[in-house]
DNA sequence: TATTGTTATACTCTATAACTATA
DNA sequence: TATAGTTATAGAGTATAACAATA
């Protein structure tokens, strides 16, 4: 803890601070995870009219299909309300196919119909453009790295960032909430 | 874009898979982020009774202070109107002190009460004990080049990504919107 | 005429719970 | 009694604009 890297004894001014935010990690990532939503939000949105939960749900159907609900939801870490709604909107507007579970009779059967296949591959080439922009100027062997550290990052969340939210144990299991890219 | 990391051929079921979710950089960091989040907000929320945005503006203000608000937003990366509704929350919990710039009537003269500054105090153990299970594992080493990495992401973030919403421009640089850490 | 800061409004998102249908 | 999924409602959070005061 003492070797912290967004701690310091004095800053600039010569006064003392204890936590410089901009230098936190938790800062940090949010920032990033933060301007990126913004802008997927905003393309998605103007160019093909779907919500980032949606181009999640679309991804996954694309991976995975068919998928139940609970499927999707817990590939995507979104919960199953907002699952059900971002499934609505795609069926609305003909992306998705939902169809009865023949085995279980409770669940749906979800796929992409083929106008979601096409908008999937149609949104692709600007999804890895973004993720593009966002390592510019790394080597492979950098984004190697970054994802490596980034996996070690994702598994410490999940042991222990995770449970400093003991009540919320059971919901979680189901998903996340918020701001998703 | 032909060896970024979150593409694949094809996944385990053989199928063509364009773009893995789980791999793709926006959601590894957005995932991230949100569960830090999440955490951030019950235990801030539960044992101090106060704000994610409003975390944020006590450490700039133990930073930096006395800060106006437009320099509070510009510091945390929020916009004005949730500046003044962190800062009356902080004010009528007597954490901070407002008086008015005597060079520039206009502005606010923000920083810590006596208060406010010990809750600092008494907060920094466990934001940095968060970002202790993060990184936890890493080698200091390690840490260095994560940061280093997320500083070049950073740098590429401001520099293309945001630039992907252009009307926003303007708003953009007061601040950002959604889940802080 | 531009800037700082505040307030009001409408809107979107989210949490939660109630509910149906099936197992 | 448990699970999959849907819908309704209330609350929180956010965008936006209008506004006052000062420069």
């Amino acid at each position: 803890m003492t070797n912290s890297v967004s701690v310091t004894k004095t800053n600039e001014s010569g006064r003392e601070a204890k936590l410089q935010l901009h230098r936190w990690f938790p800062y940090r990532f949010s920032w990033i995870a933060n301007e990126v939503s913004i802008s997927l939000h905003h393309v998605y949105h103007t160019r093909w009219g779907i919500s980032v939960p949606a181009w999640r749900v679309i991804c996954v159907l694309a991976e995975f299909a068919p998928l139940s609900g609970k499927g999707v939801a817990s590939e995507t870490a979104m919960d199953v309300v907002q699952v059900t709604r971002a499934v609505n909107d795609l069926h609305r507007k003909r992306l998705v196919l939902r169809k009865e579970d023949a085995l279980d009779r409770r669940k749906v059967s979800l796929e992409l119909s083929a106008t979601g296949k096409r908008l999937y591959e149609e949104v692709i080439p600007y999804a890895l453009q973004l993720e593009e922009q966002l390592l510019d100027g790394l080597s492979g062997r950098e984004r190697e790295v970054l994802s490596s550290l980034l996996d070690r990052v994702h598994e410490n969340t999940v042991r222990s960032v995770s449970g400093n939210v003991p009540e919320a144990a059971k919901r979680k299991r189901t998903g996340m909430r918020r701001r998703l890219s």
